[in-house]
DNA sequence: GGATCGATGTATCGGGACGATACATTAAGG
DNA sequence: CCTTAATGTATCGTCCCGATACATCGATCC
């Protein structure tokens, strides 16, 4: 999941991990941040599978004996996408499976580089995020029914409360949808509709 | 934060570790639930903390040399809460600290369990989680109007609905303390109100 | 009668993410 | 000048999750 976020982000420039950090914050939606214990060594994963580059030499020498508790002076480091990292961020922006929308939080990072999703896999991803969240709801909907006698308040409370997120995050997505689907018959009327940037990212040869 | 949920339902009675897992997922409102590769390691830890006692005598025996992958009879285990459980469970319950609402999934644990806490607790708690939820609220406005202009109508999207759920989410705490407030002052008004069973847990000698 | 399927049930493994922590450099301001 | 805040890199232990394996039991189907 940062593994995608970090590529869209170096997509658009290279940048130090403080930075990239402070990006993410805010794409995924100013409340969730991500701590440098996942940054690093997600940094670190796509370094060794070739999807980023660094301005510094390499940091795999180990120092051999160096007893004080690894005083090396520490430079900045400016990661740089690759252009086996370009094509794998294209790879995972073109897929519109479960994967991309089961998942909350990864559902948010797809949502927050869909100006780097093709039109149609948008589509699917919002249809597809709509059905879990629906059924979710569904669920809880059940769930609540059967057990709406036995609970104490708080319980209760809790659920009609998610019960509520739920159905407001239905909504929500069936705006976003609609959007869409207005947006393309736009298009598809008027030759190129006004506002709306054609995707990057044509489909995929 | 396991652990606090877990020794609440085996408060109310001994248990499956796979009936926990269910009554867990009730609890913790219905979306949520937990997984077993966090129940069993839970559950080890507590037995290993004296909290919990189990039926078998004891899983600790790692028989020694026996090729075949493990295929030993597997029976059910009942975990029950022992004099120490219950008491770090009610040391637990009266914590009313930063750790008891910072966390929004602690916080949903420690209301599901709200019928175990004294009233000054759960106020506390749910004004501290109203803090928190309103910082929370102004970061997100800030940011959203400081960068309004820049961002693509996806990822405003997404700040627009995050901020609507915190915002309700604020909404929802106030009007709970209220209730607190309003069940306070009537039982203080009448005696005994009605409806509302007393909380277990005394001051805390 | 037997096959099979879904619920019940225990448990581990690898990996990802987090909070806490340490350490270093530069900017600002009192 | 000194100290605070921001910038910046990095690791450690811990928790939790999804996937997976294994096992038993009742019901339903053919």
């Amino acid at each position: 999941m940062l593994e995608f976020a970090i590529l869209g982000l170096l997509h658009q420039s290279p940048m130090h991990g403080y930075e990239l950090r402070k990006q993410l914050a805010q794409v995924l939606g100013g409340l969730r941040s991500i701590s440098y214990g996942s940054l690093y060594p997600a940094l670190k994963r796509l370094y060794a599978a070739g999807y980023v580059t660094t301005d510094e030499p390499d940091p795999r020498a180990p120092l051999p004996a160096d007893a004080p508790p690894l005083t090396g002076r520490r430079g900045k480091v400016v990661y740089t996408i690759t252009a086996e990292g370009k094509e794998r961020f294209h790879e995972l922006v073109s897929q519109s499976g479960p994967e991309a929308y089961d998942d909350g939080g990864l559902f948010g990072v797809r949502l927050a580089f869909f100006r780097h999703t093709a039109a149609d896999v948008r589509l699917r991803i919002l249809e597809g995020r709509r059905r879990t969240v629906e059924r979710q709801r569904e669920g809880l909907r059940a769930s609540l029914s059967r057990t709406r006698e036995r609970l104490d308040r708080y319980t209760l409370e809790l659920q009609r409360h998610g019960l509520d997120s739920v159905d407001r995050e239905v909504r929500w997505l069936a705006e976003l949808i609609d959007r869409e689907l207005t947006d393309s018959e736009g298009r598809r009327d008027d030759g190129a509709a006004q506002g709306d940037p054609p995707a990057q990212a044509p489909p995929e040869p």
